[in-house]
DNA sequence: AAACATTTGTGCGTATGTATG
DNA sequence: TCATACATACGCACAAATGTT
């Protein structure tokens, strides 16, 4: 590990460890239960003082990452990483197992000036688009954010009965179209912004990962526009590769 | 936007600035072209000091997202936005259309205890494994950094042949394995390492995509583990969805 | 051409926060 | 706890380039 200290990176040098020893821990290098090296020792490991390493270690302690017992060293902690499966027929909802997943309506609007992008895939020819904005959970813990643009004149009411039944795919059971298939996804990442933070409940400077896409009927009428973003430090996005069809060569 | 003075998150002010700007750019709220608000106009708007501004707009510019001309104002630089495609098959090659690629060995070693995961995967029991790390390159841009495990009773000094094609697709052909399929796909994201930072010639506190992969050939044996990390600021990956197959129910 | 407002660039001083010893 | 060094943020004045009237 090269020195950490004194660079004009616009981030302090606990964030920089803290960031680090996270990193090692959500990729497995420090299993559930482990105990990390003792202060003095990462102190030395990263060319700082030892209270700079306090620093980050609470930063990691505070989001329950790390538990700290005084006498016997800091311990990580038990973390559900959540993986999401995202395949042509996956959703949020069983992406996750048997666990207990729902979704909170934050907001709707008839939206007037849709982003230009949603306006053409949607085929809205200048009509208003039916937008959404949630927060989904599991277990409690909310892990992603989500905002969805819909036709109204394909799904009527939709906030509605999104709102009472916390979930996209009932809610569009309940309108009559149960049929619909992811038709692309692309993925990006970046770090939070602080709407989001505030949104998800996060700790500053949480990275995120930025999942859009387009869902379309089996008929192939568009469906809906939607970019969710998953907090990176609990969730993994799993892709569903289509079973090897033997020939076709590239 | 909130307030971003005076906040102990380990953040300067300026670098949540640069973040939220770098985000209205890369998704394409602020065009190719397009003239920021004015530094005090920038400075009302985040309830911070012009000069605060002046740096955020300087670290962007110093990435050349941005060009600042004096007298006029500053404006969203070219900027090439890579998208990688995930398929079965496709490769780092074949994904950013005509554009040049190219890939770089750093190192290469026989590893004699490689990670737990990577030894199960290529069924290794107890033998050592091919790991190569390189760069990749689109356009003299550095994109991405990976890390290859092969089983080097299947491809023996694949190192060699990498380093002289630049390509693994290439160099797998070379030692006539042409046919080979991605099986599992999962991606997360998390801030540079100072490594990756260094190898990358990134600005620090870059985010990354991090892919994990397995390979297999088409008889089902598998070939490969590949961990891809890219600089999410300048990529984005795009899941290959199989053709809407009419009918099976989920 | 000339005057003016707007915008970025430069310089310096001061207060506060962060990291070290 | 205290002292030291540096990065950050703010405040202010003015220079230089640009575009408009």
């Amino acid at each position: 590990m090269t020195s950490m200290t004194r660079s004009p990176s616009g981030f302090s040098a606990w964030r920089m460890i803290a960031e680090e020893l996270r990193r090692e821990i959500v990729e497995g290098q420090l299993a559930v239960g482990a105990k990390l090296p003792s202060e003095s020792e990462l102190a030395e490991r990263f060319g700082v003082h030892r209270n700079t390493v306090r620093q980050a270690v609470a930063a990691l302690a505070a989001e329950h990452l790390v538990v700290a017992r005084r006498g016997s060293g800091t311990f990580v902690a038990e973390h559900a990483l959540v993986v999401h499966r995202i395949g042509v027929r996956t959703r949020l909802s069983n992406s996750v197992g048997a666990r207990g997943t729902s979704g909170r309506l934050l907001e709707w609007a008839l939206e007037a000036q849709p982003p230009l992008t949603v306006s053409q895939t949607l085929r809205l020819d200048g009509r208003p688009a039916l937008r959404m904005e949630s927060v989904q959970a599991v277990d409690g813990l909310p892990i992603s954010r989500a905002t969805h643009w819909f036709d109204p004149q394909l799904a009527p009411d939709l906030h509605v009965h999104y709102a009472a039944l916390g979930s996209i795919t009932l809610a569009l059971r309940e309108v009559g179209m149960a049929d619909y298939v992811r038709v692309s996804t692309s993925i990006g990442a970046r770090v939070a912004t602080v709407a989001e933070t505030a949104d998800l409940d996060l700790p500053a400077g949480t990275v995120v990962l930025v999942a859009r896409a387009v869902d379309a009927l089996a008929a192939g009428t568009p469906l809906q526009v939607g970019m969710t973003r998953f907090r990176a430090d609990r969730v993994e996005l799993d892709i569903e590769h289509p079973p090897v069809s033997a020939e076709d060569v590239p």
